[in-house]
RNA sequence: UGGGGAGUGGUGUAGGGGUAACACGGCAGAUUCUGGAUCUGCUUUCAGGGGUUCGAAUCCUCUCUCCCCAGCCA
């Protein structure tokens, strides 16, 4: 048992829970949970809300439930259950034996219906969806009572009983909550409890044809838990005096304190199932999983760890206030736990051929490279040098503007772990004028990457063998849109119209160095110099496909920009 | 025009009567066999008006702006 961290960064949930604490409210006990709709996947909202229930629970010595909020058998399915404790686990949250389903509950849910109905605080409904929103009134003019308000307990029992039997039709009865259909707060006004629905339950099955709404069965579910903190998003607030209302009726022992926080959202990105459903209908991507979408899994295809997103959801903070988080923020979490992790490795993303004329034809060379120079105990390798290599085509330029430090006509710069080279001579196709080839001289001298006179290069830069590459294809993600906010679009229009197109840039070809021969999809390097690449799903036998994770941050690229302008 | 929330630098989060902090970003520089990492410095903020006070981001008050709610979705 740990003790309960008190120092970590708070938040106003934190604060609340601190002073609860401190009063004795709820026996000093801390019980959370992540209650998902099956519905979908999860995404780094839901993350969001995962790591902030179950690292409370941490922070505080209590627990955490999951459980599947499956009140709604048109929707959900056990693929989705099965996806997110996937996700969850991945993310580094144990629930133990606590896994729960609001379904489970259907019977106690009903024994409460009854007993509201006994008390005559619920009432069997007749009215059609049309007309009840009709009587529903408006955000500024108070709804009408329904002509069924009235009905006796008795006749409310009998009507209720028999729509669990099956006798009436999908949507021709309700049961409602009886309560003030002038309240300024809609959802007090007589809200639905239970709605008729022939419908399968994938947990279930066909056992049940009326189904408790979310306003009704949620509050229970976390009494029935024991919660003491009913942690969820803003749009829920004006839902938490029903909320309490429910709990007050039912005189329940437990009534957990609901508290709202902001959703999150990030820059350049959706963040809804809904815009999710629209780029995989719309194949702006593959799937669920596709690597530029911001769901779990898509961010764990891309190369994301779940420390990088823990980090990150700490670092975000947890407030009232509607707001969009930069992206870069999240690149740098992940750049942060890559650097320490990830091995390096050389590999040509778009090569140009190099030839050492100095150097003999049949010989090969195994050059000392350091695994991690961030953490010495991930050791060295050998890299195999001979006389042809690949280099990276952005680390040549013909007409080298000032700020370009690297491989020119006539310029010596360092190949990393192996020797200096200077640039004599380019062959170009005749047609294009093209560089398609380099002939370059090598200093024996520098044997390693270092001249022994102390002799500098503005530029170290990596390559490969060409007889020992392997070949790879790689895939360069960009945000999937171009503005930051999803929702500032031209009139009439949707973020459909501030997709980028160019997204992701296939790039085949590659050529890596040999030591990636027969990596797993999941295992993350750093390409020197490029990114952190991470094997992608599709590889499979001999191909190797990668998926570039981030790239490294590029002060270059920067001035090449501004270069342009 | 009803009800519920929220306004602190470019972004996010602290600070809750004593003169605004941390992180990311941006910009410089140092350093470096990754134009990476690391280090240093700079950048810029309390939505507005009035009031209380020796002193207000903080308390009071008025105003403005933004978000959510009219599913038998969650």
């Amino acid at each position: 048992m740990t003790t309960p961290d008190f120092n970590r960064p708070s938040d106003f949930i934190r604060d609340i829970i601190k002073e609860d604490l401190r009063t004795g409210k709820n026996n000093s006990r801390v019980h959370t949970r992540f209650p998902p709709e099956p519905n979908g996947h999860l995404h780094i909202g839901h993350a969001k809300s995962i790591c902030l229930n179950f690292g409370i629970a941490k922070d505080f010595n209590g627990l955490c439930n999951l459980r599947m909020d499956d009140t709604n058998p048109t929707k959900e399915e056990v693929e989705y259950v099965e996806s997110i404790q996937q996700d969850v686990r991945w993310l580094g949250f144990d629930w133990q034996d606590r896994m729960y389903y609001a379904s489970d509950y259907f019977e106690r849910f009903y024994e409460c219906a009854l007993d509201l109905i006994r008390k005559g605080k619920a009432y069997v409904c007749d009215l059609s969806a049309d007309k009840m929103r009709e009587y529903r009134g408006t955000l500024t003019a108070p709804g009408k009572e329904s002509p069924y308000r009235g009905r006796t307990v008795e006749e409310n029992l009998d009507l209720f009983e028999r729509m669990r039997a099956g006798e009436f039709p999908d949507g021709s009865r309700t049961l409602r909550a009886k309560i003030d259909m002038a309240s300024g707060n809609i959802n007090m006004r007589d809200p639905v409890m239970y709605r008729i629905l022939h419908a399968d339950h994938h947990r279930t099955g066909n056992k049940w044809c009326i189904y408790p709404m979310y306003d009704y069965a949620h509050c229970i579910s976390d009494s029935i838990e024991g919660i003491t903190h009913s942690i969820c998003t803003l749009e829920f607030e004006d839902h938490r005096p029903l909320y309490d209302w429910f709990l007050d009726e039912l005189k329940v022992e437990c009534h957990p304190r609901q508290i709202e926080f902001a959703r999150l959202n990030l820059s350049y990105t959706v963040m809804s199932k809904r815009k999710f459903i629209q780029l995989v209908e719309g194949g702006f991507v593959t799937g669920w999983d596709d690597p530029r979408m911001s769901t779990i899994s898509g961010l764990r295809r891309r190369g994301y760890t779940p420390e990088a997103i823990r980090n990150f959801a700490e670092r975000i903070g947890v407030a009232k206030r509607d707001s969009v988080v930069d992206i870069a923020l999240l690149e740098y979490c992940i750049r942060e736990d890559l650097n320490k992790t990830a091995p390096r490795v050389m590999a040509v993303l778009r090569p140009l051929k190099v030839v050492i004329i100095n150097y003999p034809e049949d010989k090969t060379e195994e050059m000392d490279a350091v695994n991690n120079p961030e953490d010495p105990g991930m050791g060295t390798r050998k890299v195999p040098f001979s006389r042809v290599l690949y280099i990276e085509k952005d680390d040549f330029r013909e007409d080298p503007p000032k700020q370009f430090f690297r491989l020119a006509p006539g310029r010596e710069v360092r190949l990393r772990y192996a020797y200096f080279i200077t640039c004599v001579h380019t062959v170009k196709d005749d047609k294009t004028g093209e560089v398609e080839e380099l002939h370059c001289t090598y200093d024996p001298a520098t044997r390693g990457g270092d001249a022994p006179g102390g002799r500098k290069v503005k530029a170290t830069i990596h390559w490969v063998s060409a007889d020992h590459a392997i070949d790879a294809e790689a895939r360069l993600y960009d945000y999937l849109l171009t503005q930051p906010d999803p929702d500032d679009v031209e009139e009439g229009k949707d973020f459909r119209s501030i997709m980028n197109l160019n997204s992701l840039e296939i790039l085949s070809g590659c050529k890596l160095e040999r030591s990636l021969t027969g990596a797993k999809p999941g295992c993350k390097y750093q390409f020197e110099r490029m990114g952190y690449f991470c094997v992608d799903t599709d590889s499979s036998g001999g191909r190797l496909v990668f998926n570039r994770t981030v790239s490294l941050k590029d002060t270059w690229a920067k001035v090449e920009k501004t270069l342009k302008k």
